[in-house]
Parts: structure tokens; C-alpha cells; sequence
DNA sequence: ACTTTATGATAAATTTCCCTTACCACTCTG
DNA sequence: CAGAGTGGTAAGGGAAATTTATCATAAAGT
């Protein structure tokens, strides 16, 4: 019912009226002429109507005047369109979002993204941080394309691809007998005031499983866990990546026996694939994050 | 460097997505599967990335998902323009203008023009009426595409399709000697008090052609002669369709020796052609006024 | 568990369409 | 009046789109 009017033709229209005739318009086309008055014909019978005079040299009719600016406004938006649609695919446009743990978005992510987006100009990050629950809860439910944070069980419904080894130590003040230790033992903890926190979880299975039960204090927030450690009020077990560096007084000790380490990567919901932009970063992550290992 | 995206395979992906599959897609599409996989793994490959997810049934990618909504609008924005210009084609819509003189668009026009706008529902008529040099200036400038009015010389610019004869009279007042005549000569006037106006000019080259020079008055207003008529001022010369038969009082006489008559006709640009409408009513004019001649 | 009936991908054959070559008719221009 | 310009026409080649036929795989029915 509605005729396919093919965008090649159209443009051939606008090259003629451009370029004041076939013979011109098919010389900056790399057609011939006869390739011209046949495809303009074709369109003329489609419309049902003339667009070049008969026998005049090259002189619109009323009606191709009409047509020719809509001709135009058509291959704008085609082009426009088009132009677009390759940008993003060539990582030259487009966005993102991602969920990290915090110790990632603190302690990795700034120089990742500095590079990142002057690798890929065009393309938007959003960060967004939060514990490992709430990153695997954000990737699963798609509101972020990836996350990178630690996983415990295994997932049915994300991919897991690994990037590196964070070990559990030990956090104290510097006044504290551990401070001067160079490793501990799950056993030298059974007689201090042990605060838990969000990744007090990865003990659990582990030979120091049973210090979960001695948590007199739990803090989840890491500002409040801080200022506790630095009041002396107890010791922490942290991995070396959540243990905030830039806090003096605060050391932190390898836990030799047993060894505790989380297992941080990239996760990403298992079968949809990503959007151009997110694999971008995704490649991008696991060959800077991968490479140092 | 921007890739050609054809309509057709946009057309296919969205189907696809409408139809929830490929073969669902083909079935309303009438081609078959293998044509749809293949003109979009084409599309893929022009755009640089996977539309749909490979080895699931119908899935779009985020990318794909990306461009869909695009490509409808696209297609939309088509389809219009397709519709809109056939349809101007098919004379369903699209506007016209015309100039006519005085007594074409007080006689004949609202006649022809309620039927043309009952035979053409969509088209958009603008008249406009002058004197025979106004419709003829209109004409040549291109503000109007076609006019009806009678010309003197032959025209290099115009085109002249003849529709009628209008045969020139005596206008008097009912209470005067001529009121009761059938017919007269020019001889008759040479005693009268004869009024000029615009269309007196058609009795140069007529052996009436000495009357010209006895106009006491001239008026080319319509209003201001028929009231001079009408006083009982004189007579004057008319065309019988420029006779404003509402006037009870005025009388006319057919002028017998000599038969001077106007030729009446349509006029157009010679070389442009006309819009589709324009030509719509060229025809419909032709059609309506040759027949009863 | 095994057939049945979907799904979409692939290969080769075929049709369709676009473009080129070659030629013609016409109109300006020197 | 020749020569260079205009665009239109006809026949052939070649690329692109489509069909036919076949395959692999997954879900649903028996």
C-alpha cells in the first residue's frame, strides 16, 4: 500500500538538482547517466507522478518541487541515524553503568575510569557503589550492565569472570601488641575484642570460622568502623583492599593461619549480552585488572 | 562513510521483534526465513554489531534493543512521506491557486468550484480575481498556477486552452429606447452617451471601433458603472457573462453589427508543467466548461 | 526416552534489480 | 553547420535479494 521509496534514488534526485543536471550529478556520484534517469524514472512511476520536466534540462515540476526539500529532510534523518548507530558500535558513543564494591570504587575505579574515558571519549560511565549484596542485586535485576565485587555461592544467573586474589588480614591501631606482627593466627585473635563488618562473611567456612561468634560490636559502616578502630576500641579483619590507607594510626596484618582471601571480578548477567559501551569496559577492566594479576 | 541502511531490512528486524520470531516474521512479511536471517545478518554487518543475540530465539541485544525503537521512527517518518506524496500524486490532497476575471469568478466559479471540491475532497483551492492584465501578470509570475480570462495578442510565456465565446452588447437602462430592442448596430450608438470601462478595448480592431473615441465617461469599477446605469447616465459595452444580471432595472441588447465577441480561456505557463492539483483542475475546467461550449 | 515440532542458520540455485555500455535524438554554441 | 552539450532508450552483465532444500538445536508431546 505505502510504495518503499529506497533512499539511493532519492539521493540521486537531490545530486541532480544539486549539480544542475544528470550528467554532473552522475560524475560526483561515480554513476553513469543512463544509471540516473532510470532510477529517477523508477520513483517517478512510483509516486505516480513527474518530477523532472520532460525534455527540459533537468527543471523540477511543480511536484518534484514539493518532493525535493522532503527528499532532503528524509536522508537527514537517515543519515543522521545511521551515523549514530555505527558510533556506537564503534565505542565512539554511548553509556554505561556499573556497581563496584566500595573498596573498588575507592581504591581501583579512579584510575581505571581516568583512563578509560580518555581511551573512549564518547562514552558515559555511571558508578554507583555498594556492598557485594547490592551490586550482584543491580546486576541481576539489569539497572547496571557489570559489577565487580566478590561472589560467595554460585550464581545461576551471572557470569563470573575472576580478576584477582584480595586477602583477609588483620586491621588495629598502631599502639596495639599485633601492630609490630608481621602475620597472625586465628588463634592470637581469641582473646581480643573483635568488631565484624560487611566482610566478616568471608570467614565463614574457614578455620576462623568460630571468631564470627565472639563479635561483641558489628559495624557495617566504614566510617564508623574507622573511627572505632582509631578510639582503640578493638581490632577488625578486613581484606587489604577495604583497608582504608589513608587513616595513620591504623595497621594492617597479614592472617597467615588460616589464609582468607575473597575472590573479586566482573560479573554480568549470564545470556543477554552487553551494549557496545559495556563491553568496552568490560575488555577494558579485565585487560588492565587482569594483566597485573 | 555513512553505511546505507536500507528500509527493507529495518522493516524485517521490527517485524521480528513484533511477530516474536523469525518464522513468525516471514509468515506476515510473505518471504521466507532464510531471507529475513540473512538481510539482517547483512544489516549486523553494516552497523558493526549484533542486533540479536545469537543461538536464543528472537532475542534483541541491548544494542538492538537500542536501535529498534530508531529504526521505527525512521520507517514511520517513510511512510509518511511515501503516503503524503502519493497521495498529492493521486490528487487526494495538495492546494492550487487561480486567477480569473470579475465575471468568470462571480458566474462560473461557484458553480464549478463546489463541484470540484466535492469531486477532490483533500485539495485546497485560493481564487483570486483581477482584470484580464491582473490574471495575466499572475499567471506569468507564477503567484497562481492557472488563470481563466481572454487574451489580445498571442502570448510567448502562456499557453491559451479556449473555453467560450462571450459575445459583447448593449447595456441601457430598462426605461430607454434601445430596452426593447433584439439586437443592434454600432450606428446606433454613434447618438448615445456611451460609458467605457475595462473590457471596452474588445471593439479595437472592430468596425465599432470609433465608438472608443466618444467616451465621455470611463469607469472600470463594476459597482461605480452599474449605478452610472442605473442613474441613467448612458450605456455602455459589455460581455454578456460580465452583465450583472441582479440588477432589474438593466437591460442587454445583443449588438448585431458588429459581432464582437471575447474569447475566454484558460491560460497557463508555457514549459512548467503543473502541480498535480493545478492539473486536477485544468482538467475538471476543461472537462466542464468544453462540453456545453 | 523418543518422537514431534518448533526454533534459526547455512548452501546453492534462481530470480530480480541495478548498473554499464553503446547508441539515438535533441538543443545550444561557436 | 559541425561539435559539445543535454537526457532518453535498449541490451547485456553482474551483484544482490530471495527461494528451495537441508541442518543443528531446543522445547513440547506422547
Amino acid at each position: 500500500m505505502v510504495a518503499e521509496l529506497k533512499i539511493t534514488p532519492l539521493r540521486y534526485v537531490l545530486a541532480v538538482v544539486d549539480h544542475g543536471g544528470f550528467h554532473a550529478a552522475s560524475r560526483y556520484l561515480h554513476r553513469t547517466q543512463p544509471a540516473l534517469s532510470m532510477a529517477i524514472r523508477e520513483l517517478e512511476n512510483r509516486l505516480g507522478e513527474a518530477l523532472f520536466e520532460k525534455g527540459a534540462k533537468a527543471t523540477l515540476t511543480p511536484y518534484g518541487s514539493y518532493c525535493v526539500p522532503r527528499f532532503r529532510e528524509l536522508i537527514n534523518q537517515h543519515d543522521r541515524l545511521s551515523r549514530e548507530l555505527q558510533a556506537r558500535a564503534a565505542r565512539e558513543a554511548g553509556q554505561l553503568d556499573m556497581a563496584v564494591v566500595p573498596s573498588v570504587a575507592s581504591r581501583l575505579m579512579p584510575k581505571l575510569l581516568s583512563e578509560f574515558v580518555s581511551r573512549y571519549p564518547g562514552i558515559k560511565v555511571g558508578l554507583h557503589d555498594g556492598n557485594a549484596d547490592f551490586v550482584r542485586e543491580q546486576v541481576i535485576s539489569g539497572q547496571v550492565d557489570i559489577g565487580i565485587t566478590s561472589l560467595w555461592g554460585l550464581e545461576e544467573e551471572l557470569l563470573f569472570h575472576p580478576l584477582f586474589h584480595d586477602e583477609v588480614g588483620v586491621v588495629c591501631r598502631d599502639d596495639h601488641p599485633f601492630a609490630e606482627r608481621q602475620t597472625l593466627t586465628w588463634q592470637a585473635l581469641e582473646t581480643e575484642s573483635l568488631i565484624g563488618n560487611g566482610t566478616s562473611r568471608l570467614l565463614q567456612g574457614t578455620a576462623a570460622e568460630s571468631l564470627l561468634e565472639m563479635h561483641a560490636l558489628y559495624i557495617s559502616n566504614m566510617i564508623s568502623l574507622t573511627a572505632t578502630l582509631v578510639a582503640g576500641m578493638g581490632v577488625t579483619t578486613l581484606p587489604r583492599l577495604a583497608f582504608p590507607q589513608e587513616y595513620e594510626r591504623l595497621r594492617f596484618i597479614e592472617l597467615a593461619e588460616p589464609r582468607v582471601s575473597r575472590e573479586v571480578g566482573l560479573i554480568r548477567r549470564k545470556g543477554a549480552s552487553l551494549s557496545p559501551a559495556a563491553q568496552a569496559m568490560e575488555s577494558f577492566i579485565i585487560e588492565s585488572l587482569g594483566a597485573k594479576q
